[in-house]
RNA sequence: GGCCCGUUCGUCUAGGGGUUAGGACGUCAGGUUUUCAUCCUGGUAACAGCGGUUCGAUUCCGCUACGGGCUACCA
């Protein structure tokens, strides 16, 4: 196949948010266009209408935008297949389930749920195997098979409700060619009459999504295995439409499963085990439940990436940091693996924590500065870049950054007390003390000259480090932990430093 | 229940008829350090089971077990 004719399509439901399963179908679509240098398309499937939901369109582009997932194609841009919206297709689909009944291959149905219901119920006693529509219980229902031409036509002209369902055949074996999977045979007998087209004159997915698929030119459908058991519908759909020569390639990727226990992963998971599920914050309107997001808990987009790019795909070398450009670089249909994988969400922190290692302590500064300003503060960039560069190695998210940071913008309000019993001595006053008053003498306020003078000071003290350390991070920045306190010291400056020393010395003694 | 897909350290995975079965996350132990982290070094740990093919199987085939998906006028 000629590599300007590749066109993949990631086609969401806006029934609601669109978690990381979802998100790392669209990476990989896009991958593979990008590496082919084929065409991507975005193309929303909103033909239910009990499920949708209104915000969910543009939670996905905004989702997929932040991850600079980008398209060739898509509803906002449009582009020369559109509309990409199935609700605005919507007159264009019912020609071709007529088309398909002409020939043969589908028939009217005018059952309603209550009789639907009954037939499976009566047939899951008797054979569990044949509880479904097809080619023997399709005698027995009210259909244009069964039912004599007039009526049928009285039916219709009368606007009864109707649905049109493919007409599975008998006995046949159909194959599925999925690059992932190599050749799936399913036999047509485990195959139903699924409905192509609604009785509220929506198509299904099934039939809306081959017509596109066709008219849109797409010449690879990679998608979640949850569609594999329909694909073999689809190939059929294909032949009978008479396309099957410019049929796509399937590929049917593995599924993103539980951290623990068994079960793909689903949007309660994140509630339960602490992680998100969703790229961005999701707030249900309805509801007003809200659901954490990777943006809104810190992570940065590059790393967001990284970690779907890794959940079922792998370059069969060591290396694991990749950037969009990387990725697209590497990227092979072929060395996306065929089972599911457990989301860890230890090593998503890993991956985001080398990627803020990697930033540098100006990009730092803007992301802290943001923080700063929400805690009704000031600051300026030169001295956040530098309190970012001392601080970076502890941040993991984003959040991190205030949380290790914000002594150097604000003075401690309270001394961690199990801290202060553990390291003030009664000795400890006198100690800090004397150092205040050396310190207050310094002219040069730098780690250096402060390190000779603690050097000096504890020599003559015959003291040692942790004794005069310690109690000095406890009244600098009220806990037992941080940066090292020769550097916090430096940039703090030697006002701050003393003032609070003075001030933290009176609320611990009191 | 039926159909389909899958199964290598706890997790993500590499590998593939003969390997000390490799890496990463985690974990454990040391080291660095004024603290907490980071970081560095090292250790731990896997071919689901049973048959077959073969000189030889974790790798190929079959069965079983287990896991997953689907089984709607939802996608």
């Amino acid at each position: 196949m000629n590599n300007s004719t590749i066109r993949v399509r990631f086609a969401p439901s806006p029934t609601g948010p669109l978690h990381i399963g979802g998100v790392r179908t669209a990476l990989y679509n896009f991958l593979f266009a990008r590496k082919t240098g084929g065409k991507v398309i975005l193309r929303i499937e909103d033909t239910d209408q009990n499920r949708y939901v209104s915000n969910a369109e543009s939670y996905i582009i905004e989702s997929l935008n932040w991850c600079g997932i980008q398209f060739d194609e898509d509803p906002i841009k449009g582009g020369p297949y559109g509309p990409y919206r199935q609700s605005e297709r919507k007159g264009l689909y019912r020609q071709y389930a007529e088309t398909l009944v002409s020939r043969g291959f589908a028939y009217y149905a005018f059952d309603s749920e209550l009789e639907l219901e009954e037939m499976r119920d009566r047939l899951k006693h008797e054979d569990p195997s044949m509880a479904q529509y097809g080619p023997f219980t399709r005698l027995s229902m009210k259909n244009s098979l069964t039912l004599l031409a007039e009526v049928v036509q009285e039916k219709l002209s009368n606007c009864e409700p109707f649905v049109i369902r493919i007409k599975i055949p008998e006995k046949e074996d159909i194959i599925v060619h999925d690059l992932i999977r190599g050749e799936v045979v399913v036999h047509s007998h485990n195959l139903d009459d699924k409905v192509l087209f609604k009785s509220d004159g929506w198509p299904t997915y099934h039939l809306a999504n081959i017509v596109d698929d066709h008219l849109m030119k797409i010449s690879h459908v990679i998608r979640g295995e949850e569609w594999l058991p329909s694909a073999p519908l689809h190939v059929l759909l294909y032949r009978y439409l008479g396309w099957e020569a410019e049929m796509p390639a399937f590929a049917h990727l593995p599924l993103l499963l539980k951290p623990d226990g068994n079960g793909k992963l689903s949007k309660r998971d994140g509630d339960r085990l602490g992680f998100p599920v969703f790229p961005l914050q999701w707030e249900d309107l309805i509801t007003r439940e809200i659901s954490s997001g990777y943006r809104e808990s810190g992570y940065l987009p590059e790393a967001f990436i990284n970690i779907l790019a890794f959940l079922g795909w792998n370059p069969g070398t060591e290396k694991e940091l990749f950037s969009m450009d990387e990725l697209i670089e590497e990227f092979s249909l072929e060395r996306v693996g065929r089972h599911g994988s457990k989301f860890d969400p230890e090593k998503a922190k890993w991956f985001n924590h080398h990627y803020i290692q990697r930033m540098a302590p100006e990009e730092l500064s803007l992301l802290l500065t943001s923080q700063i300003v929400k805690h009704c503060l000031t600051t300026d960039p030169i001295y956040t870049a530098r309190v970012c560069s001392l601080i970076r190695d502890r941040v993991t998210l984003i959040p991190d950054l205030w949380n290790n940071a914000w002594f150097f913008f604000k003075r401690p309000e309270t001394y961690n007390e199990q801290v202060k019993q553990k390291i003030w001595k009664p000795e400890t006053t006198q100690l800090v003390k004397g150092f205040a008053e050396e310190a207050g003498r310094l002219d040069v306020w730098n780690k250096e000259q402060l390190h000779g003078l603690v050097e000096n000071y504890l020599f003559s003290m015959n003291a040692k480090m942790g004794q005069l350390m310690n109690p000095l991070r406890l009244l600098i920045i009220g806990d037992n932990q941080g940066p090292g306190m020769m550097e916090t010291e430096e940039l703090l400056g030697k006002e701050e430093v003393l003032a609070r020393i003075r001030i933290g010395m009176e609320k611990i003694n009191g």
